[in-house]
Parts: structure tokens; C-alpha cells; sequence
DNA sequence: GTATGTGCAAATGGTTTGCAGTGGG
DNA sequence: CCCACTGCAAACCATTTGCACATAC
């Protein structure tokens, strides 16, 4: 448990975003300007192999990193790429049922356009 | 409709299975010899937008191209990178009436292991 | 005839990695 | 002390793009 992972795993737990690699870096930065890129991405890694969080592959973009939690879907804007959560309760337990072998983990992104976004109306 | 889309299309639709660019790109130059990368991947941008097919957002490596059908799940296995379609019967609007808003896709990606790869257990 | 698509090759963007040095336990 | 972790910078890989030429309609 070193400085960084440490910093780098406080930034993510205290953020209401689903942070990027690079906002990560960025904002970690502030605190430790000699802080390496490479340094961020090895403790994401980590840190995803010991379950404290989860990386979310996103439809444009670069990937984005969310404090593990119950697992829940997301809920991502085709109008302005915003990001929020769904909780899917009882998801797993349908889908193992429907696989019939043991669900390691689940990600489902939705797609929808928020309320500004439709308003706006479909460009 | 030009004959390097043509020829795309036909690769999609003609393979069972869930293909990189790299591998449509691999597959159709051997028709094609003079084919280029960006033509490819150009072409899959728009048959995307026509909605002719469906990009995967693969967790690890290139992105993968499915021939659009019925919206449907996928199935990831976590050992050997296997991927085989799950049907997700009125999930759709099941995610509807939890959004409260039109759904305009989903993607939903299960990692699991698949029966060759639970025997060699986890390593 | 002309907008649209193509081939090429270089650029981009996100992420990974080799290496020598540092520091946590 | 030693091994895992760091900083740095170069490498990597998938994808995108600018440009001059070709082609579908």
C-alpha cells in the first residue's frame, strides 16, 4: 500500500463521478505533481483485481472507473455522453438462472437520452 | 453501396461468429487485395449508423461486430475470451418501465466460464 | 459531372511496458 | 535488506484522419 494507490483510491472512493483514467491522473496530480501516468494506470489495475472497483468499458472514449459497489447497470446519455447509475436488483439471480452456470460479473449500459438531451430534441 | 461495402456486409453476415475489424479487414483482403484499414473501418461506422450491424465494446482487445438482430446479450468467458450470444427476451422493456424513458439500445455483456474452462478450474 | 467513397500513410488517443532507481514492510 | 512499486519515456494497438485519386449514381 503505497502513497499513491492510496491517494489514486481516496480520489475515486470520494468522487460522485465515474472518473476517467485521466481525470484520475489529473486530479491526483494536484496532490502529487510527480505522480506517473503509468503509475495511475498499474494501481487501476490492481485495484480492480482486488474488487475495489470496476472498470466500465464506455461506447466512445476512454474507460471510466466506478468504486465497486452492489453491481448495477448504467444509464449513458446518446446526447451528451453523461453517465448515471441503475440499480438492477435481482439481475444476477435472473441471469444465472438463465445461463445455468455461475455469473462472475455482469455490465449492462443502457442507452437513452436524459431529460435535457430530449428536450433538446433528437438532432 | 460501393463493392468494398458490399463485401463487408457479406463477411458479417455470412460468419458465425463476432469478428474484430482486424479480422473483416484480414478476411476481406483476400478478395480484395487493395483494400485499406480505414476503409474498413469506415464502412463499420456507417453500417453501425444504418443499423445493419452492432458494435461490441469487448472488455479487453478490439472491439467486435455483430450482425444486427433482436437485441440480445452476450456471454464472456473470462478464461478464454469466448464470446456466445444470450437471449434476453423483453428485457427490453423491462429496462424501460425502470427507466421511465425510451430505451434506444442496451448492451449487456456476462462474464462467466464457460464449461471447457470451469473444468481446467480457476487458475 | 459531382458528391461520395477509396487507398495510403501518417497522426491520434488511450493504455502498456522496459528499465533503473526508490521506498515500504 | 529485499521485493514490489515508482517515474520516465518509448512502445503498442486499435482506430481515425488528411489528402489526392477513383467511382457510383
Amino acid at each position: 500500500m503505497t502513497r499513491q494507490r492510496a491517494l489514486i483510491s481516496r480520489i475515486i472512493r470520494e468522487s460522485p463521478e465515474h472518473l476517467t483514467a485521466a481525470a484520475i491522473y489529473a486530479q491526483a496530480r494536484r496532490e502529487m505533481p510527480g505522480l506517473a501516468r503509468g503509475t495511475v494506470y498499474r494501481n487501476l489495475h490492481l485495484m480492480e483485481a482486488d474488487g475495489e472497483i470496476r472498470r466500465l468499458e464506455m461506447p466512445a472514449g476512454a474507460d471510466r472507473y466506478d468504486r465497486a459497489a452492489a453491481p448495477h447497470g448504467h444509464l449513458y446519455c446518446d446526447g451528451c455522453g453523461t453517465l448515471r447509475d441503475l440499480p438492477t436488483a435481482g439481475l444476477q439471480t435472473a441471469l444465472e438462472a438463465a445461463v445455468g452456470a455461475p455469473v462472475l460479473d455482469y455490465q449492462l449500459t443502457v442507452h437513452y437520452l436524459c431529460p435535457a438531451c430530449r428536450q433538446k430534441g433528437p438532432a
